[in-house]
DNA sequence: CAGGATCCATGTTGATACTG
DNA sequence: CAGTATCAACATGGATCCTG
């Protein structure tokens, strides 16, 4: 039955385009680190910018913002002084973290191989522009 | 046993920095389009171009250069005329595959509730600002 | 067909300083 | 502690024109 090469290429066309902005906002360069480490339970800011290294106080609330926007966390205060706000995942967000894990995981395993491509790519590249 | 909080904390303080870059070039904007696109078989450049809707040809290029560069994508070039370019996934990228469609599953099943989502957040923050 | 090159508008990020 | 505000640097993306 219809599955396609066309097939698929249409579902992608008709469908991405909105897919694609939901896509940004959760496989985006920072969502992944706060959703995987919300994953264990209800986060502290503080604990999330150490957490994930290079991430700056801006990037973090700029992005710990849109998740909540979207959906897919929940911001808890505690009106108490030191103020102390937690994050937790919805359960919308909890159905992603077997493909998020799948992504990490593959990440972790095949770093190494992407670093060789690169070399590989680069070098050849290199080759070509030195071959005169 | 050592599943704390703390142990995935370190887990990603330590590893998240160079994940973060290459999951970056997997997550980014594009490149799960043209990954999925190109998972059914060798796919032509400008098939690509139609499938993936708002795309240019621009930035379909640099993607596309990006995850040959990564070893996710590989370039067969036809030497006839007109040109023909077939771009097919590697070993790696297939592995992929999975997680991939997941995550794109996930934004279909789960597009309504988002925009539902983020109009409630809206519409919460208007309120505060127009409690005046 | 499948790009490469260039210019320019815009968005994203980081550094820094300040606050309830 | 958990942010907000502002500014400057940089990357991203689109539009346009050109080519083997």
């Amino acid at each position: 039955m219809s599955h396609s090469r066309v097939d698929v290429a249409e579902r992608i066309d008709n469908e991405a385009c909105p897919l694609t902005e939901v896509l940004e906002r959760v496989a985006g360069k920072w969502s992944i680190g706060i959703l995987v480490a919300a994953a264990q339970g209800p986060v502290r800011f503080t604990e999330l910018e150490r957490a994930i290294a290079g991430i700056s106080r801006r990037m973090l609330t700029l992005n710990l913002r849109r998740l909540e926007r979207d959906g897919l966390l929940v911001r808890t205060v505690y009106p108490t002084v030191p103020p102390k706000v937690e994050y937790s995942l919805t359960p919308m967000a909890r159905e992603l973290h077997t493909s998020l894990s799948g992504l990490v995981g593959w990440a972790e395993r095949h770093r190494a191989d992407i670093t060789t491509a690169r070399a590989a790519y680069d070098a050849s590249a290199v080759d070509a522009g030195t071959a005169s």
